[in-house]
DNA sequence: AATAATTTTTAGATCAATCTAAATTTTTTT
DNA sequence: AAAAAAATTTAGATTGATCTAAAAATTATT
């Protein structure tokens, strides 16, 4: 059986990714979006995966994952996010500075690398951002967090993740001071533009704009 | 300007590696012998190279590296080699485990990478089978071993690599107890068939047939 | 030096991944 | 329910990397 080309496992990840964890149907002109590729290039792909069994597809209906498919995409997913671990924990990337490197090693195809090292970095649960890392059954469970728009003044939480991965958000939260594990207290919302102050880890007060605030996973403790 | 391709990538490392440390002329056949290509195709792939003045290239005459070409070359061997002390230093991967994934690896394109996981393994000098590994700034010296056919009855000698990387050579070393840095010791040669008594390490005897020395590379002490 | 053998290149296809432009289908609006 | 708008697919090209078969150039042999 032939191998997955670098190419078919983006629109993988891709697919499973807007379908999101209801699995719904992906449309034609999303996935154009997301590939940056013209919708007729998108077309002749869905074709050739569905030829391959690993999507759903009818035409003019837009696509879901199959079975297989799915087990593709968590596997790209998998070596995405520990890729993203070792560059962070063991050779000192910042968060903002891996995912296009991500991009690249997560298809290089070797079961028994991904295994040493998932082991070399102590099985890690979550990558640098937050994201759950599925475990080598294929296993991807979805904390469910709430976004910091979600949470009310005085209530207290931590942060968990992001929402929005550009490097330019990362960078913004590294600025203010906010990282992974960041207690936050929502002190004040201002009704026109509902931004907000906060107070991150009990000790420095800053504001925050809802653009910021909506792109934060947080987790009530 | 425009990246070069993995196929690109390997050509160059293919001519750089035959045409040796005199910069020999390769001939169209021997490529298409280690690319497992036909000849027509790689004669495409020369006028490709050519074009970006990576290689020089005479219709009939064979092609050398360019200044750049060699730069590129160098550059992925380097990429090669430090992927391979990783993947058998953090990984615990075998020495005869390595090569065909770094040769994926090799073509991740970023050079802070490189720096980095250079700096993560300590700026190792060596590869696994004992090939040096270039500085960032592209310097590669081939240190001047001998290859163990050239060795008299009664020298002790210090065992620093091979020519043949294929696993099942590299199995048969394990086999054998002969790993980087033993030291070997010719007890006896046989004039017909040129197989040899070893003494591995001052405390085992082996016999290596003509093939095994004729594949390792040594150092007097 | 002529002929034969070998090597290399050219000619003409194929396959994957993309594109633009045109046709078709679905969805939304009137 | 028509008409208009939007989304999607088809038709026909292009580019990179490969192939086979045939032609041309080089090298070796008589
Ligand atoms: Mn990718
Ligand atoms: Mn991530
Ligand atoms: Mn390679
Ligand atoms: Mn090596």
């Amino acid at each position: 059986m032939m191998q997955n080309s670098f190419t078919e496992e983006n629109y993988l990840k891709i697919i499973h990714a807007l379908s999101g964890r209801e699995g719904l149907e992906v449309s034609t002109n999303a996935l154009a979006e997301s590939t940056s590729t013209r919708a007729a290039s998108v077309t002749d792909m869905l074709r050739k995966l569905a030829e391959k069994g690993l999507i759903h597809y009818k035409k003019y209906q837009g696509v879901r994952l199959t079975e297989a498919g799915e087990k593709v995409a968590i596997n790209v997913i998998r070596k995405h996010r520990l890729w993203e671990v070792f560059l962070v924990e063991k050779l000192g990337f910042g968060w903002d500075e891996v995912h296009d490197i991500a991009e690249e090693l997560e298809h290089i195809p070797s079961d028994h690398l991904v295994e040493r090292l998932d082991a070399f970095l102590g099985h890690p649960r979550f990558d640098p951002h937050g994201d759950p890392i599925p475990d080598a059954k294929g296993n991807l469970t979805e904390p469910d967090y709430l976004v910091l728009t979600d949470v009310q003044i005085g209530e207290k939480v931590r942060m968990m993740g992001v929402l929005d991965h550009a490097p330019s958000f990362l960078q913004h939260l590294d600025r203010a001071g906010i990282t992974l594990g960041s207690v936050i207290e929502i002190t004040e919302i201002n009704e026109y533009d509902k931004s907000a102050s906060v107070q991150i880890n009990e000790n420095h007060t800053l504001f925050i704009s809802l653009e910021v605030s909506k792109n934060l996973l947080v987790q009530r403790r």
